[in-house]
This record gives C-alpha cells, sequence and structure tokens, in this order.
RNA sequence: GGCGGGUUGCCCGAGUGGCCAAAGGGAGUGGACUGUAAAUCCAUCGGCUCAGCCUACGCAGGUUCGAACCCUGCACCCGCCA
C-alpha cells in the first residue's frame, strides 16, 4: 500500500499541515483515529464538501478509523472563516432539520462495517449539556484574546463589517469538539477545508493545554476551477448539490462531462479514487486527443456512480447520448425517449399543448416568459432540434414524438422534455 | 448618547430634478467558432396581455407638470468622539 500521505501529496490534497514527519511517523506505528466536521448550512452538502469528505475515506481505506462529525451545535453559531458577513442564524428547530438531512448525505461517503468502521456524531450531544459557565471556565481561559484576534477568520471581519460575539466564538466549540474527540475516541488529526486551518490549530493548541497531548491537522485546498472560481459556489444554475432532487443525477454528470481540459486532470486526483496509473493514462489522452473527451467521460462516470450509484450513472449517460447523439430524435424509441427525457427533467401538460415560450418558461429551462421570449428572438430556442421561429403560436399536435413527447432545448446543451398528459 | 458618511439592478459601482429600466465592470444567458473544451468576437441581461404598459434606486410620506436625485420621519450599516 502506498503511503497515504504522498498519496495525499499526489493528489494534490494537502493544502496545510502541521509537522508532517511528526505525523508520518505516528502514521507508521499504526491506525489513527481521522475526523472531519459538517456544518448544517444548507439543505444538503455540495460538491466541494465532497474534498474533506473523500479525504476520510481515503485514510479509511489506508487503514485508519474515520470520525464524520455534524455540526448541529456549531451550526447554530456560524462559522466567520472564509465570509466577509455575518451569517443570519437559523433556528434550532430548521437546524436539526438540516441536521438530519447531512447526516444521511455524510455516511454514505464512509465504510461503517468492516475491520475499521466509521462512526458518525454530532457535536450538540456533548455541546448541548454544557452550561455557559463551563464553557467560560473550561474552554474560554485556554485562550486568549490576542491570539484569537490574530485569526484571519476573526481579523477579515475585524477589518471589514465587524463579527458578532457569537461568531467570534465560533473557534471555540471547534476546539472543544476536537478536544471532545482526542480524549473519547483518540481522535488525533484532523481534515478540514484550508479555510478551516484556523479552527483546527486552536484545537490543537486547547489539546495540548488541557492534556498534554499531541494532535495534528491536515486541510484540504479550496478548489477552484482554471478560471480561479470557488468550485461549486457558481455552477450556472447555482450549486453543485449532492441530493439527487436539487441537482439531479443527469444535471450532476453533465456539469463533470464539461469539465475544462486544464481542470479535468486535476479533478479525477481530488475527486476520484482511480490510481496514478490511470490517471496519467486520462492525462495523455486528453494531451492527445483532447476532443475525445476521455477524461471529462471519467470523471462524469466516476463521480455520478460515487454520488448517485451505478443505475443513475447508467441513466444519466444513456439520457446524454440520446439527447446529444447526432441522430434523429424521432428514431429514438419511444422507451429511449421518454427514458432520457424524464431523467434530463420533464414538464407534464395537460390538455392542449401550449406555446413554445411557455413551455420553457413552465419547464424551468428560461427563468421567465421574457426570458423566453429573449432566447427565442436569438435563435436560441429549439424544438425537437429544430429552431424555433415564432414562439408565441401554440405548438402543432404533430410536433409531438410518438404522440406524447417534445424534446426542448435551450442553447447548445441545455435540455427539458415536454410529456403531454391526455 | 453626539457628530459625520452611507443604503442603486445577481455582485461591484456611476448617477444628485426631465435625455434613467438607470453608465461601466463582473457573473449569467443566446449566437458565431469548436470538442457538450478554452480563448476570442457579437448580442442580451426587471416583469408583462411586449412598437405599449407595469414595477423598481433601504422603508413611509411630502414638494414638483415631472424625483434614484430635493424635503421630513423611520430603519439599518460604517467611521470618529463620549
Amino acid at each position: 500500500m502506498t503511503d497515504i500521505i504522498d498519496e495525499l501529496h499526489w493528489r494534490g490534497l494537502i493544502a496545510q499541515s502541521t509537522d508532517e514527519d511528526a505525523l508520518r511517523a505516528r502514521l507508521a506505528e499504526g491506525p489513527i483515529t481521522v475526523y472531519a466536521g459538517f456544518d448544517p448550512t444548507a439543505e444538503s452538502l455540495h460538491a466541494g464538501n465532497l474534498v474533506p469528505l473523500l479525504a476520510l475515506r481515503r485514510f479509511q481505506r489506508a487503514g485508519h478509523r474515520a470520525v464524520v462529525l455534524a455540526g448541529g451545535a456549531t451550526g447554530l453559531v456560524g462559522d466567520p472563516s472564509g465570509r466577509a458577513s455575518e451569517r443570519s442564524l437559523n433556528t434550532p428547530e430548521r437546524v436539526r432539520e438540516l441536521v438530519e438531512g447531512i447526516k444521511v448525505q455524510l455516511s454514505a461517503f464512509v465504510d461503517f462495517d468492516g475491520p475499521n468502521p466509521a462512526i458518525l456524531v454530532n457535536n450538540l450531544d456533548w455541546t448541548a449539556p454544557m452550561s455557559a459557565l463551563e464553557f467560560l471556565r473550561d474552554v474560554g481561559k485556554h485562550f486568549t484574546v490576542n491570539q484569537m484576534l490574530a485569526k484571519e477568520s476573526v481579523s477579515a471581519r475585524l477589518n471589514g463589517e465587524g463579527i458578532s460575539y457569537t461568531e467570534f466564538s465560533y473557534m471555540l466549540l471547534q476546539s472543544n469538539d476536537y478536544l471532545h474527540l482526542y480524549r473519547d475516541h483518540g481522535c488525533e488529526l484532523q481534515i478540514g477545508g484550508s479555510d478551516q486551518w484556523g479552527n483546527i490549530t486552536a484545537g490543537l493548541d486547547l489539546i495540548r493545554k488541557v492534556t498534554g497531548g499531541r494532535a495534528h491537522a491536515l486541510t484540504v485546498p479550496l478548489i477552484t476551477n482554471a478560471s480561479g472560481e470557488k468550485f461549486g459556489k457558481s455552477t450556472g444554475g447555482g450549486r453543485l448539490w449532492l441530493d439527487p432532487e436539487l441537482t439531479s443525477p443527469y444535471a450532476w454528470y453533465q456539469y463533470w462531462i464539461n469539465a475544462d481540459d486544464r481542470d479535468v486532470v486535476n479533478w479525477l486526483r481530488t475527486f476520484t479514487f482511480l490510481d496514478r496509473d490511470e490517471v496519467e493514462a486520462l492525462a495523455a489522452e486528453t494531451a492527445e486527443r483532447p476532443f475525445a473527451r476521455a477524461a471529462q467521460r471519467r470523471l462524469a462516470e466516476e463521480l455520478t456512480t460515487l454520488v448517485h450509484g451505478k443505475d443513475e450513472t447508467a441513466k444519466a449517460i444513456a439520457a446524454s447520448q440520446a439527447l446529444f447523439g447526432r441522430g434523429d430524435l424521432s428514431e429514438l424509441d419511444p422507451a429511449t425517449l421518454g427514458a432520457a427525457l424524464r431523467e434530463a427533467g420533464a414538464l407534464r401538460v395537460e390538455g392542449a399543448l401550449p406555446s413554445a415560450t411557455a413551455l420553457l418558461a413552465q419547464s424551468g429551462l428560461a427563468k421567465s416568459l421574457s426570458d423566453a421570449r429573449r432566447t427565442v428572438a436569438e435563435g436560441g430556442a429549439y424544438l425537437n432540434n429544430v429552431k424555433v421561429t415564432d414562439g408565441d403560436v401554440p405548438v402543432a399536435e404533430s410536433e409531438l414524438l410518438h404522440g406524447r413527447w417534445l424534446v426542448l432545448r435551450k442553447g447548445k446543451k441545455t435540455f427539458a422534455g415536454v410529456e403531454l398528459v391526455r
């Protein structure tokens, strides 16, 4: 087995780490317990969360024990790291709901069976019972405001629009989590995004002061695309969510297959478990025959399988082939066409067919009727791969494929289906 | 608590009485080119029953033929002083 640290380096997954030699020495002695935490800030985790989550899994595969932490407590407070402005607080009920949601997602990426099963914890379990006085005396006393002010997450705010006492305290909560896991689970390594460095090292200090023990920290880089944009933040239609209700497997697959040549090899390293030989072969293929998009196809396939499973991946691939194939849509058999359109997102219409612009708006391809009209005027609207010239007249029944389907397209690659239900 | 500055479209930001649905940039979207790539160029970028109309420049009210721009009150943000 290759050394896990070497592997992480090769994959470009180490942004910062504490004494690497000491960590290597510790890893050489035997299995270690590693943790990464995820706060419930949204309905679902997104593609960016995958990087630390997969890092945890990489450790697990290398024989170590993974602890996944859902931030039921920290989610109530709000992490100031990487944010220019204060977060608005979610209600406790809302946070509880979000925690339940992300717990399900988190548990899909680590293995709970086998010789070194992962565990899933919620920091609310040990944080909620603590009184304010205990917190101030047992945790707060170990931090000087001076060092807290020096943290990037805080100083950035001091120069900007300020920071509430609530968010200022965040690093103490996260530090206490690490201390708790160190004591109760023998956790010696915390992994997080590079914006977590300050919070993680604060935890190391706390562990050292309280127990005299030594633990380690490792951050994964913030993934950006070739244009330097934060990954997964904005992908045109919004974030790339792991939840299939928010980002369909088809849309997820399409995102990756559209990856920039300059990004695709890096992403194979950071987001997949393909080994070095496979990645290098795909890199060579991309350099020689970029138009074949072999690396993009593999990336999309791997990631869709990882997140949504084999069946959904097969459907996404089939839908992509049907819609992007240069064949005549009317030659597709009804089952293939219907499956592809449902996969891409199909609008059900009852009774009479409305106009093409109305369909564009209703299907969500256009964000309003005005937007749909604009698209038609610009020559970017297609019905069954034929450019729409007059968008305001009702679509003729004769356009229906197999008597019930319409293929709507906006631009070169955004499809939606329309299914007429009589 | 006092004084000063600010609040403009998805974001940044110009505009200080009519020429403002609001300059410029970014993001987004469509087109050309291509490989479902990048770069580049062009267009577009509040809504609608779309040659017109409606809604919009923190909120509410006022002055005016006419207000994002002037006045009053309120809210919030930033800075300085206490």
